[in-house]
DNA sequence: GTCAACCTTCTTGTATACGAAACCCATGTC
DNA sequence: GACATGGGTTTCGTATACAAGAAGGTTGAC
């Protein structure tokens, strides 16, 4: 999947290094490591059993990514996006699935949207069994889907790296009540919009789509702590 | 301003690892390691006197950004984009310009939208004095102003990304004839929708105004590689 | 009693060392 | 003559060693 190159085709070995990035990624967006806390090479590198070497690529990794944060001489830590950020974020996503909604319009071929429908179909029975969880994962090939569907591999990476990079704010609103139901009525839409090749409509649906996530999110912040001026 | 940290804000301090990506970034994008090149590890040390650890730091931040790749166990290479992925990145660029027009539309201020007229007034004074490479730096400054004004870090950090690595085959079509008038041309319709809050207005001029790059690129490819078939 | 300076200790950043995998070239076989 | 096989060499990946910088506690002075 990540490497269409034109080096080494073949391969796809994936270093210590990047086995150890990833687990790290997933304890960190799983809430293994709390944010602001510090990454200790020493335990790491005893826990995976190797030397601190390979801690230290995968940090930087990480870093890469955004998901911690490498303070010079003192070591990485766990980044603790402002709420600001995610809603940046958020932001981001809603124009990036805006994009390839429209190019996917424009570009999809009849077995793709077939595909589309089906995956469409998968979320509808999550959500009937009332399976939140199996819905989220239905609902994330889905939106894979139409990344891939734009037909630039590109703009397919971005949109896959944000749409990891937002999955532990997404998971957070999942429970909110009502949401499944319109964001399965959404899918609906968002599917008829792009197999009649309304790009602009499809766009717009979609960018709302995934708005609406920046806007839950931000309900949920002001509960949380609501606001306490005059 | 890379880092808007909630952990460090003050510092900023550059590990000699991250001076010696940013200078093989230059090297490589200026042209003095040719696509295809393998890096070795042991002289770049010997050049830089370092070690290889720093230098193989700097090689996955390169590795990240795209501009090499790293073939497990045999090293890294500059990278050959093909003319695909050159093309994608484009669409892409074009796509995420229109947003940030249409976001700059929305959320500029009238100091912003002076600051966007002043840069714009200094690429006219180097198109009028023909200075190519001086329209250049500039036109860069106007697009980084736009991405800026759209009111999202986030957003703002892609674009200077994707553009910062399109930097090279932009450079390519620089002295086609006729494209710096044209260009200015755009420039002033998108300043003045911008200013006059037309956002999708904007955003449809500034994805123009970036996709013709992609197709410029294009051309020249076919006029170095004339298509053989019958 | 509080604050500041110093010293100890821990952690990071870089250098070096070493084992292992890949490449290259020569030799041998079919 | 072409291809496969094997040793030698190079280079990578990882471990370890060491030096420099930061954190924290203790001591001393005011």
């Amino acid at each position: 999947m990540s490497s269409h190159s034109a080096i080494h085709d073949s391969a796809e070995v994936r270093s210590r290094s990047d086995v150890i990035a990833a687990l790290l990624e997933e304890q960190i967006l799983t809430g293994r490591f709390a944010p602001g806390t510090r990454l200790d090479e020493a335990s790491l590198a005893e826990e995976h059993e190797v030397s601190r070497t390979p801690i230290r690529e995968a940090f930087q990794k990480l870093a890469q990514s955004g998901l911690v944060e490498h303070a010079p001489r003192r070591g990485v830590f766990v980044r603790q996006a402002t709420p600001v950020e995610i809603m940046e974020m958020f932001e981001v996503m809603a124009e990036i699935e805006a994009v390839c909604g429209r190019l996917a319009a424009l570009r999809s071929t009849e077995a793709q949207i077939d595909a589309l429908r089906r995956a469409n179909a998968a979320c509808r029975l999550a959500f009937e069994a009332g399976d939140a969880d199996r819905y989220y994962e239905q609902n994330g090939t889905f939106h894979h889907l139409i990344y891939a569907q734009a037909g630039n591999r590109y703009l397919e990476q971005e949109a896959r790296r944000l749409h990891r990079r937002l999955k532990p704010y997404r998971r957070m609103q999942l429970h909110l009540r009502g949401r499944l139901a319109q964001s399965m009525a959404e899918h609906e839409a968002i599917v008829d919009a792009i197999a009649a090749g309304e790009g602009t409509l499809a766009a717009d649906l979609l960018r709302d789509h995934v708005a609406v996530q920046g806007e839950k999110f931000h309900h949920l912040l002001t509960q949380l702590r609501p606001v306490t001026q005059a």
